[in-house]
DNA sequence: GCGAACACGTGAGGC
DNA sequence: TGCCTCACGTGTTCG
């Protein structure tokens, strides 16, 4: 150990870290509670709440708006809680020289995955008829008509399965990228009850344009 | 002081006091962190983020769940921010003997708060012709299409005007009452932004049936 | 070793 | 008084 003045500098430091830490501390608390408050400026009916109740109150409205989106929004795109790549191939009006396929993605809405979605969309061999993106809280789905003149390398529907197989491995290749990044959270286990919800009606969601 | 016998028995008890406390203070804790976890399990993405994060997208997500409701409900009934006692008298097709009225009360949704309209409501001398009822969140709108015969009193919209009066008192008195027992929490002085918001136009909300 | 995030126990204040 | 909630500072762990 030093000399008596430097047992002096080492206590005025550890003084110092501990006023750090209880200002950082205080500081951290303060990040909290001011969310808190906003949520209660939020949520009307909880002004006198602890925050036991409060938060209570905030799971209910979640769940509440929820339900509520769910039947307002009743025949519209709506992403649902599930992970989910559907890809097929279309019927297709007029036969055989063109293929048309439908493909769509649901997952979380992060950004970075739907930089990866357009390039690997853009990757492909094919034409991009249709584009269309629906959000909801932090999930989205997003649907692709595709299509591709059938180069009659092989008969029947045997081309059109192939490119089938490459839009749909395409997709999840995206989501499996962004899950291996996020550490794959557990979600597919859990998350019990699963919304109704019919893909293939008329629309009113966002246009590409506004987000892309 | 007592003997020192007593002072051990004080001490002990200080003691529990102490435990129950620390006990207690762990069950608030548990409480509040329980409600975190499952506002987490609500909410995809919010896995590995910290306390003051989670919260942040939960008001991020009640935002958007509520701008989506918005959109979505659009030209149905929906309950706004504001409290609001409307009550008006309606165009009579019929001339002369009937009247109606048209009264709409938008406040918190609260149970006591609708024994109380359905009270005051059936109170008043005269018949329920339609009622309608839609929530939002912890908010309800209330609409009522009431009518009585024209008794002849006094000539022209005289009946008339004093019967809107007699309703628009009926509902502010419930109001009253509720906020009178809720001790007027300034809800009315802040509540910033109002949502646009038509309210006679066909609904899909639920029937009275269902709640009363 | 620091900064960040958490759980913990304790003192203060409100019915 | 006892019970409850809250804010605070501290000990600890992790990157």
């Amino acid at each position: 150990m030093g000399k008596p003045a430097q047992k002096v500098v080492n206590a005025e430091k550890a003084l110092m870290a501990l006023r750090n830490h209880s200002e950082a501390e205080r500081r951290r608390r303060e990040r909290i509670n001011g969310h808190l408050a906003t949520l209660r400026s939020l949520i009307p009916g909880t002004n006198k709440m602890d925050k036991a109740a409060l938060l209570a109150e905030v799971i209910n409205q979640v769940k509440e708006l929820r339900r509520t989106v769910a039947e307002a929004t009743d025949g519209t795109l709506v992403p649902t809680d599930m992970d989910e790549v559907k890809v097929e191939e279309q019927e297709d009006l007029n036969d055989g020289a063109f293929i048309s396929i439908r493909a769509s993605l649901c997952c979380d809405f992060k950004h970075e995955l739907l930089v990866d979605l357009r390039e690997a969309i853009e990757a492909l061999p094919l034409k991009t008829v249709r584009a269309e993106i629906a959000t909801l809280g932090s999930r989205m789905v997003n649907i692709f008509v595709i299509s591709g003149c059938n180069e009659g390398e092989s008969d029947e529907g045997e081309e059109g399965i192939k490119l089938v197989k490459s839009v749909r491995d395409a997709l999840r290749s995206v989501l499996d990228k962004f899950y291996a990044s996020e550490e794959f959270s557990s979600r597919n286990t859990l998350s019990g009850k699963r919304r109704r919800v019919s893909f293939f009606s008329p629309t009113n969601s966002s246009s590409l344009g506004d987000i892309w």
